[in-house]
DNA sequence: ACTATACGAACTAAGCAGAAGTTGTAAAGT
DNA sequence: ACTTTACAACTTCTGCTTAGTTCGTATAGT
């Protein structure tokens, strides 16, 4: 065991510095892959040293997991933080949880983010199917508050297939959020 | 230019040579991918000399072409004659041309149909953009029979992108066609 | 209307040695 | 709580040669 990499976060300060790292690590996967990403870049990216790469985290892999694994726990949060606003007619807080879960991982920038997580399941172990059950979970809650339980898990389940197709189909996020937001007029109008 | 390769089929039993020739080399380019099935394979296959292949096709891509066009043309054929049987119920038609469609190509056997086709853009031209708009059009006019065109258009496309999605989640035909039932009958019920 | 055989040209795979890059760790410094 | 520098072990890339396939065509035969 090496005396560095504490994975458990002593205070905010460091807290935030870890979560830095794992911003701008994610990019750098998402950009090069994980295999082509080298730990160096990914250092240079964070602005720190490779050795305080290990400090921070005890290998590639376990960074790795650590950026994906954030990045789906925050747009968990948001999605479900945008599902509970009430305020808002259904249908609108539907795309708009779509659009962070889906939505934002389209186009040229960040097309990728979604293909180095889809690539590399072996190192991220259950979240590739956890994290999109509890998406699944949050959006048939969601669409439960206008139908019985029984038809909400239908409509969730067309409304996430539609939107796995269109992402398929479409090139923008533009393009992504018109054709979402036809399947949701239709099947939660 | 080489004396063989007659295009046109001057007689019904050599365009039934051609059509099993095609038909089993459709299998084995899905089998083993556009480039390492071999002519020789396919000619094995097909029950007939190497040379034979070339006189019945100017080249493999001609062959492949061949072979990807009519599959596609005989399955929007299916789906054409499946829709148009006004006796049976719209929803019922509608999973039938799907299934024909994609449900067809999914599981184990021929699984790598699809792929092969999605894999070789460059050699089929524009049929892989014709043949998706063919049965586009297909759909939204059967749907057009209880709706608007502006909203059979839109009920269209997201069925297609559902099934699109529903292709990429599921692993056999039978849950294809479960999940697509429900879409079907959600969107048009 | 094919089959069998053969052949050149082009491409692909396999092996292999050496160079380069990468991971993870260590040590010393600030 | 880091940085710089350094190092061993490992994997990946590069260039090369050789060997093997495969395409497309030709020719002779039936």
């Amino acid at each position: 065991m090496a005396p560095a990499a504490s994975n458990a976060p002593s205070n905010a300060a460091e807290a935030g510095r870890r979560d830095a790292v794992l911003e701008s690590a994610l990019l750098t996967f998402a950009r090069h892959g994980y295999r082509k990403a080298s730990m160096e870049e990914v250092a240079r990216a964070a602005r720190i040293s490779r050795p305080g790469l290990y400090f921070l985290f005890e290998s590639k892999e376990a960074l790795f997991r650590a950026a994906v694994g954030r990045a789906l726990e925050e747009d968990l949060a948001a999605a479900e933080r945008i599902l509970a606003d009430t305020g808002r007619p259904l249908p609108e807080r539907l795309i708009g949880a779509f659009d962070r879960w889906t939505g934002r991982y389209l186009g040229p920038l960040s097309r990728d983010v979604t293909g180095v997580i889809e690539q590399n399941p072996d190192l991220l172990g259950e979240l590739t199917e956890t994290a999109p059950a509890r998406f699944e979970r949050l959006i048939t809650d969601a669409v439960a508050e206008t139908a019985d339980h029984a038809k909400a898990v239908r409509v969730a389940q067309t409304l996430i297939s539609a939107s796995i197709g269109v992402k398929h189909q479409v090139e923008t996020r533009e393009a992504y959020l018109e054709r979402l937001a036809a399947a949701v007029a239709l099947l939660v109008g």
